[in-house]
DNA sequence: ATTGGATATGCAGTATTTGCATATAGAAAC
DNA sequence: GTTTCTATATGCAAATACTGCATATCCAAT
């Protein structure tokens, strides 16, 4: 499913236009992206939390010419599913 | 920042009710669940993708007694953050 | 409808993460 | 205010992520 799809289900189940769907959409994953920027974690209970994980600089190697390489240090974000969230899957 | 917060902050971006501004959030994290249910993968363009992942049965160990244990094979929810996403980030 | 951009895949080897049990502390939900 | 949920901390084995890069595919926006 890609953003579209779930933009024309979430127009349906919330009654809204599609526009008007994809910017409530927009402004929800922007909240979170601002908090995230602001380097705070986002709790969401039942579903999630998104916090930014700070990854040292490293060595890797290029798989292709085999050579040794410096790999920055950098931050992703990191999603850990809450509990609700992992039994839905395992049962 | 808590669901609570989240939901604060964006009863007032959309100009609506914290009742309501929960009532579409949680809308649309069920809607997303309900696409990872039924396995399939949910991608947000320029937030990132959410997919299940199987993790295959191995050898653990309980921390405690140190005993060598079997953990079955599971399924857990990954989110993998778009690039856009990575570059918000890394500059 | 076309096109530019983003993502998936495969590869090799190492670094990193995962996940186990369990209690406690702290936070959040009702 | 009470109850439920989550983070943390521990040691350690195995799974997995990460890197460059080319290609194929797929999506989003024009």
């Amino acid at each position: 499913m890609n953003k579209k799809q779930l933009i024309a289900k979430l127009s349906g189940s919330l009654n809204l236009s599609k526009a008007d769907a994809e910017r409530t959409f927009d402004t929800i994953t922007n909240t979170i992206l601002d908090a995230l920027k602001g380097d705070d974690s986002v709790k969401i209970a039942g579903f999630g939390t998104y916090k930014v994980a700070k990854r040292k600089a490293r060595v890797g190697r290029n798989p292709r010419t085999g050579e040794q390489i410096q790999i920055a240090a950098s931050q992703k974000v990191k999603f850990l599913p809450a509990k609700a969230l992992k039994e839905v899957f395992n049962k």
